[in-house]
DNA sequence: GACATCTGTTTAAGCGCTTCGACACTTCAA
DNA sequence: TTGAAGTGTCGAAGCGCTTAAACAGATGTC
């Protein structure tokens, strides 16, 4: 194993200019950086983690604290995850793996062991277990989600307030008038998941401005569960001429039912889904969809970690800060125009 | 910041005592301990990770290195990294997340920083560069999936020649005489990816010895491109009447394709999917599939690894386990009897 | 010419833990 | 009765790094 020791021997210094050398905490003559740099390349040097945590009181790793729950579209969560790797690794930092069941124990025992510097929390819930912990033990983090009592973290989440305003828009400038929003299934909302929830908001807020009439209905994003969602939609409100699809699983079901009712897409129905641009590109037609870039939300999570850190290093108090990202509306294949009346 | 020596203070004996306690490397007085463990507990200590990693030459990490490309099914490999979190905690362990891109730098970054004690790969290719890396440096690891040259690492992966088989003989057994095999895009063959690989070739062998015609079509996941990919079996083979499919992305596609070409599932033509069981399921009709538990993947990976630790831990050379996980056909509603002929 | 200032480097004191060897005491065998 | 072996605990060294403080030498100021 090579020590900075045997960098120092090897370029002829002390171990304290390598070090200086390595973190340019203090100034060295061109010459000496050269040499150090020339050692540390020729012996493959890299520094022991843990001893330079010990000495610097800084891991440099983050927590990433991610669901095993998967009602969510794993594909968004691995995403996020990788963005945040890719983000942290650009500001040398290390990410580390936490599953949600650990819980607020979880947070406890990185937070108290110095494991990681600080953590990245994804599926918050409205009244998280673990944000008060995350205070008490005056742990730097960032929630990717919205909590009601955010004092003391960052926050990084869609606007999904502004999705849902976007597809109820997008169809009453189309002409719709009778919209079907299909959701997650009830356990979501039973949660009080805030994706769901401002989702809905957000387009029954705006259905009600445009002077929309809607109907919500849950799905579990089966095929079953969504022949039963549409088959109630077609009974309560046989006009209902467009569509919101919040639940990936229940896109495809949805196009299929469509189609083999004899409804064909989008003469006339429409159909807007709530997700990644290349889920939507897959369906045939392809999906008008709003979505919100999940890397994005991983590397802005990065960003307010990165800031908050270096206040706190600093000795300052970091801000709180709050980033919504606004969605963007790309029109393809399955809106159009409202069929005339008959 | 609670230290083990505020902990031995509080208990009445040396740090080392208390260190012993935890380690269980020593024998203990029943008294002592128990009077250590209240003193742990009333004081919340948790033991600094870079110093016990700096002591002990140990981090208690293991890294897992994940793939950036999307063109495998991404809920698979969140799936592994879950059950590898999960499991890896079970041992003590937490694990950091890294990504392929770092390459066998990365592995080499890894490795002499202590930062991780072992590694897992996944995505691994025949003749992948960050394997002789791992054996240079000496670190234990595992893939997860096949190389070549896999001396010095522990193996794990699906045993796909054996699901690839399955199909052949399932399909043969309800009659079907000649068969399409929808696989990846071309350039997940290119870069030999063991997976896709060694599913055709345990489809191929098996289906030469059954007597099956068979057609093999890549595909790269989309509409148009599995549209492609049916309508060139078709014009071939207009007697097809067994498919398999190996690419997630086609599944969709090819079943609303193969219902509008007036072609019923699984009276007309018998479909089986090669996918997790969550995701045959979504379909209409339900669709059998030859599946292998990502779970299991990750577990074996897991416990591989820590074999590896254990044995080099005591002095040994570890043994280059090699886990073939064999995967198990499920039947559902895609198949059925070859039609008579007409 | 004396002193302050700046630049570049070294010395040395930890960071919080593990672990080796020592030690005190008890138990057992010869 | 003595020595050997076993049991339970402690003291202290050291893991490889960072960083405050000290220091040496060059440069500038009056």
């Amino acid at each position: 194993m090579v020590t900075i020791a045997d960098v120092a021997r090897h370029a002829g210094v002390s171990s304290s200019t390598v070090s200086y050398v390595l973190s340019g905490k203090r100034a060295i003559s061109e010459e000496t950086r050269r040499r150090v740099r020339t050692a540390v390349r020729e012996l493959g040097y890299h520094p022991n983690a843990g001893a330079r945590a010990l000495a610097a009181r800084r891991s440099h790793i983050i927590a990433l604290m991610v669901p095993l729950r998967t009602d969510v579209y794993v594909p968004v969560m691995m995403e996020i995850a990788i963005a945040v790797t890719t983000a942290a690794r650009q500001h040398g930092y290390d990410v580390l793996l936490i599953t949600n069941d650990e819980g607020p124990d979880g947070v406890r025992r990185i937070a108290a062991s110095g494991l990681a510097d600080g953590l990245i929390l994804m599926d918050v819930e409205l009244d998280d277990e673990r944000i008060p912990v995350l205070r008490a033990q005056g742990t730097q983090a960032t929630l990717i989600g919205l909590a009601d009592d955010a004092r003391g973290v960052s926050c990084v989440d869609h606007d999904f307030v502004a999705a849902g305003a976007l597809c109820a828009d997008h169809l009453a400038d189309l002409g719709h008038r009778e919209i079907a929003f299909i959701g997650y299934g009830s356990g979501v909302y039973h949660r009080h998941a805030g994706y769901a929830e401002r989702t809905l908001a957000g387009f029954r807020d705006r259905a009600g401005q445009r002077g929309l009439r809607f109907l919500h209905r849950t799905c579990e994003g089966t095929y079953e569960s969504t022949a039963g969602a549409l088959a109630r939609v077609l009974a309560d409100r046989p006009g209902t001429t467009g569509f919101v699809v919040q639940n990936e699983g229940a896109i495809g079901p949805l196009l299929t039912l469509l189609r083999t009712s004899g409804r064909t897409v989008p003469e006339d129905v429409s159909v807007i889904a709530l997700c990644q641009d290349q889920l939507a590109e897959q369906f045939a037609p392809r999906l008008t969809a709003v979505t919100g870039s999940a890397q994005e939300l991983g590397r802005v999570a990065v960003e307010q970690i990165m800031g908050r850190l270096a206040a706190a290093g600093d000795g300052g108090r970091p801000d709180d800060d709050r980033a919504l990202l606004i969605p963007t509306l790309t029109v393809r294949e399955s809106t159009g125009p409202a069929p005339l009346l008959p």
